[in-house]
DNA sequence: AGGTGGATCCTAACTGGGTT
DNA sequence: AACCCAGTTAGGATCCACCT
């Protein structure tokens, strides 16, 4: 992928405090907005226009929480902003402890009650399929009807609104693995092409297990498609990985139906097993390599 | 006396080695 | 080769001491 420059501007001079973004050859403006800043916010003139807002909480502790939300300027005068005051003072249930907000408008004011549905529709659903958020969404809006025209603009300015919302640190919009159809397990990309597998016999079942996986810049992923282990080994089997076998979606012959990331190979494999492994040892590449050899000949290269 | 910062303790998880 | 175990490490939480 080619480069990007873009702007961001820290309002309060802070890397924690008010953030706006802008990006040469996009019309957007952003706005990440902690809670208690609301207050300062009162004279940003874009955020009294239309647009679509995230709020964020850590949500139940298995996951962070994101909540969808729109605003029309023709409902009251104040657009956004008003919105957000509103979400301040009398929080939706479970959107209590919202941390922090994230707003996108235009410079130039050009959506209407369409865009903005359209837009938050779009939005909600990128979010419930890269499945790292639990997603809420205010009304359940209907996509709408929008011109093939406007729609491939709308598309291009979600698509840069993606990367903004990412780099502003929340990568709500971003699966694990790109460019992945339904049903499809093979060709998936991330910023590493090796592929690493295990397959064992599993002493405790009887089953065998067979995993793919591959690593990312985020962890190692346990790729949809793999066949873990049916039971667990209650004593050696570690805690995130119990944990991620209990939260993973699988089938009755506990074939995975979504990508499972990592932060470490043995977690990874352990998931698996549901056992205790080693999985600098358990995962290698289609020619036998254990994935200890492929990063200390990696580490030799540098 | 209250608050802030630091240090220590505890818990949990990862990895490497040992055993069957 | 698969599974088990334990040492080490990293992270988190609590408590205490010192400073204002």
């Amino acid at each position: 992928m080619a480069g990007k420059n873009m702007n961001y501007f820290l309002m309060d001079g802070t890397p924690n405090g008010r953030i706006k973004c802008t990006l040469a050859n996009w019309t957007g403006v952003a706005y990440k907005i902690p809670r208690i800043k609301l207050v300062d916010c009162k004279n940003i003139d874009y955020l009294k226009q239309s647009g679509v807002y995230f709020l964020f909480s850590k949500g139940d502790g298995d996951r962070p929480l994101v909540y969808v939300g729109q605003s029309g300027t023709r409902k009251n005068g104040e657009g956004i902003l008003n919105r957000l005051k509103e979400h301040h003072a009398s929080p939706k249930q479970g959107l209590e402890d919202w941390y922090e907000a994230v707003a996108f408008t235009t410079s130039n004011n050009i959506f209407g009650a369409t865009e903005i549905s359209w837009l938050e529709n779009r939005f909600f659903s990128l979010a419930v399929n890269a499945n790292r958020y639990e997603a809420k969404n205010g009304n359940e809006p209907n996509a709408g009807n929008v011109t093939e025209e406007k729609e491939s603009e709308l598309e291009e300015y979600v698509e840069y609104a993606k990367i903004v919302m990412g780099v502003l640190g929340h990568l709500v919009f971003e699966p694990l693995v790109q460019n992945r159809t339904p049903h499809n397990t093979e060709c998936v990309e991330t910023d590493d092409n090796l592929e690493f597998f295990m397959e064992q016999k599993m002493q405790n079942t009887g089953m065998t297990v067979k995993a793919k996986c591959k690593r990312s810049s985020e962890g190692y992923i346990v790729l949809r498609g793999s066949v873990i282990n049916s039971k667990i080994n209650e004593k050696t089997c570690s805690g995130v990985a119990k944990k991620a076998r209990e939260k993973a979606k699988v089938d009755e012959n506990y074939t995975l139906l979504e990508d499972v990331l990592f932060s470490s190979p043995s977690a990874a494999s352990m998931f698996v097993t549901g056992a205790s492994s080693n999985g600098y040892t358990a995962w290698k590449t289609a020619e036998g390599k254990t994935l200890k050899a492929v990063e200390t000949s990696e580490a030799e290269e540098l």
